[in-house]
DNA sequence: CCTATTTATTGTAATATTGCAATAAAACAA
DNA sequence: TTGTTTTATTGCAATATTACAATAAATAGG
């Protein structure tokens, strides 16, 4: 035990999941605000900005790179990282479908 | 080690990645599609729907409900479960307005 | 070549999560 | 009351995550 049974539920439950557990963590939702509020791609200075060490953020930057959400080139000795628009599209209109969804919905309880 | 440094991040940013991460997981995921695909609120029915052991789904909602993102009222032997809507207004509203950002930007890399 | 700079990897300790069997608790029906 | 149904809790084993020191790898500038 302790290993999520994703077999049993449908890839496309499985990659949001992936996503939304990629961001379920505050400091790499800091690293995602950081890249969006810089304006270049151009990010060595991740590592100042945020109160966690090098191997650390590494560690989330790749965390945040398996699951799409954001691209990394390498640009000499430092390297890109910018955020895959398309990922976050995925979310944006997942979540806006279920609040839709649940806008013309006549709620009868709770 | 091993415990997530929050008190370096915002109170923002702590309670968004709070709400992604109850939702990193597939079957909570699917828990959250089940409660939209159903017309009315009850949901006594979760666990014969799911793949999983009534506890460990007990486990789930219990989850989903302290990230704020479903509502459960007592009704009777059975519990009423359903989505609450602002925590997913929320998440629409963050996803929109980076998905927004990235538009209005110009990528010069990656 | 050597040295500095930047990012990745390895190893490890502390903690958290996942899943379920067993059991408890709460509410209804008879 | 007793039994049934439904959900929650407890306890535990297996696994995953978080954080960082130490180290490695890769590139640029001399």
């Amino acid at each position: 035990m302790g290993t999520t049974k994703t077999e049993h539920f449908s890839a496309n439950q499985n990659q949001i999941a992936t996503m939304l557990k990629a961001l379920g963590h505050p400091a790499r939702i800091a690293i995602l605000e950081f890249l969006m509020k810089v304006d270049s791609c151009i990010c060595g200075d991740i590592v100042s900005e945020l109160p966690l060490a090098q191997p650390t953020i590494s560690q989330h930057l790749k965390e945040l790179k398996n699951a799409g959400l954001i691209k990394g080139t390498i640009e000499g000795t430092a390297i890109c990282y910018c955020i895959d628009e398309k990922a976050i599209e995925v979310l944006k209109v997942y979540f806006s479908t279920i609040a839709d969804g649940l806008e013309s919905k006549q709620k009868n309880c709770c």
